[in-house]
RNA sequence: GGAGGGUUGGCUGAGAGGUUGAAAGCACCGCUUUCGAAAAGCGGAAUCCGAGAAAUUGGAUCACAGGUUCAAAUCCUGUACCCUCCGCCA
């Protein structure tokens, strides 16, 4: 959400914003809206105004011909009050849907574009593996050393269902277990939240009203999240914080809920694009200022760049374009990992700054060393999910006989050095 | 799932239709006093939306949403959350 003010100063920058991030959005109705608001809002409060006025009269006169007299008066501003409290109100319920439908504004070194495919590589890190032997697939690999079950999977879940079984359960909770000691050490406390998030804090955080085709939803009207990014930025919710205690950095582990709907056709095979996943998120909340935001962008992004590279597995880092940038993401980059029998480059995480869109919206507030109240910034960035990581992490380092070298930082989690 | 009780400012807590944004206490911030502090005294202080260059000023906010009334923190209904008891499950 953006404040109304911006919006009516800066509606040329607004509709710019929302081009380039391909979102349709009809300014010109909000403003006209406002403006109706606005007007109908003055009205109300000088009738209230008057109606209070009366009624203190009232409460101090003791004389009962006169009082009954005032009496008759508040009811005729009573009257035209109520007409003009019920316009308010329908004017204010379209305001609100429509405010909703306001993007943030994109940063301006976020390229042109209108999908991932236009994202732009800033940044190519290693080798792209080469052998001296045909590679094989993360799905052959995996299957052969029963790290995974596709068929069953599918017998018991249905479309895009997986068993992670033995070591394939190993690495994961390897990779977990080293995340978590390579996160606490850069300043992270680590978070389990509820998944099973209320529709509200969907709003706070953006995926909704739009993009509830995504969400599973439960009998209650919860839904469940899908990323730890919503609960966490739930966590301070209509909270007031100290300057002191910001940054707040947190790394939330979460199960993550996905239903994919309208990418029936994609990565149908594997372990790339499935309902159920495991991922450890970076969300940050600091102060209100672009410079912070900026600094804490590159931050997160780096260490989710550092631990791929701790783990040697070849990845680019992409900005991505307009296009491909969601309701409140001001800036993202993607970082992407080298996937070689695909002979392509996949994501495995998202970092993106939001200014006070989603605070604003969560009502997230610290109070600045003048005492004045200021909404908090927030970001968050992916730090690791599983099993998407494995596919890459498997293809990079499988062996001729179709045995697995583990990256030598997992080793001590793993408790080996081969999966065979 | 059933039956009750509750939700007031940073905290504790009064308030039971009419000048209540809300007593009192604690905590907080100034000032007086003091060499300094404590104590005491005096004073200040919520948030949001408007108007104004500013002093100032109008409105809203007692969980949330409706309703009754000329007037609601106060009465009624619904929702959320918390507590107690019963049942069910582990």
């Amino acid at each position: 959400m953006l404040d109304i003010k911006f919006i009516r100063e800066n509606k040329d920058i607004i509709k710019e914003g929302a081009k380039k991030k391909h979102i349709e959005v009809d300014i010109d109705k909000l403003l006209d809206i406002d403006e109706k608001r606005l007007e109908i809002l003055s009205r109300v409060e000088f009738l209230r105004g008057e109606q209070n006025k009366m009624n203190n009269s009232i409460a101090t006169e003791k004389d009962m011909a006169v009082r009954g007299q005032m009496i008759g008066e508040m009811k005729m501003v009573k009257e035209e009050l109520v007409g003009k409290e019920e316009e308010l109100r329908t004017v204010m319920t379209e305001w609100q849907s429509l405010m909703l439908t306001v993007p943030n504004i994109p940063d301006m070194s976020v390229p042109e574009g209108e999908s991932d495919a236009d994202n732009q590589e800033i940044k190519a890190w290693g080798e792209k593996t080469s052998f001296n032997f045909e590679p094989k697939d993360h799905i052959e690999l995996m299957t052969n050393l029963k790290m995974v079950d596709f068929e069953r999977g599918v017998k018991v879940h249905g479309f895009r269902g997986y068993f992670l079984t033995g070591d394939g359960v190993r690495l994961s909770m390897a990779i977990w277990n080293y995340a978590m000691d390579f996160f606490s050490e850069k300043g992270f406390t680590p978070f389990i939240p509820p998944i099973v998030v209320n529709r509200k804090t969907f709003f706070g955080t953006g995926y909704l009203p739009q993009g509830e085709d995504d969400l599973y939803k439960t009998q209650d009207g919860d839904f469940l999240a899908g990323t730890a990014e919503v609960p966490l930025m739930g966590f301070h919710a209509d909270e007031i914080l100290k300057i002191e205690e910001l940054p707040k950095k947190y790394l939330g582990f979460s199960p993550c809920y996905r239903r994919e709907a309208g990418s029936h056709s994609k990565d149908v095979k594997g372990l790339i694009r499935v309902h159920e996943f495991y991922k450890l998120e970076q969300v940050v909340l600091c102060t209100a200022s672009h410079t912070e935001s900026v600094a804490f962008h590159e931050e997160i992004n780096r260490n989710t760049e550092e631990f791929i590279e701790s783990l040697g597995i070849p990845y680019r880092t992409v900005v991505n374009c307009g296009g491909d940038l969601g309701m409140g993401q001001v800036k993202k980059y993607d970082v992407e990992l080298w996937v070689p029998k695909e002979e392509k480059y996949r994501e495995i995480s998202s970092a993106s700054y939001f200014h006070d869109f989603q605070t604003r919206r969560m009502n997230i507030r610290y109070k600045d060393e003048n005492g004045k109240m200021n909404y908090a910034h927030s970001l968050n960035c992916t730090a690791i999910p599983t099993p998407r990581i494995l596919v890459s992490m498997v293809e990079n380092f499988q062996q001729a006989d179709g045995t697995i070298k583990v990256p030598e930082v997992l080793q001590k989690y793993m408790g080996k050095d081969i999966i065979s």
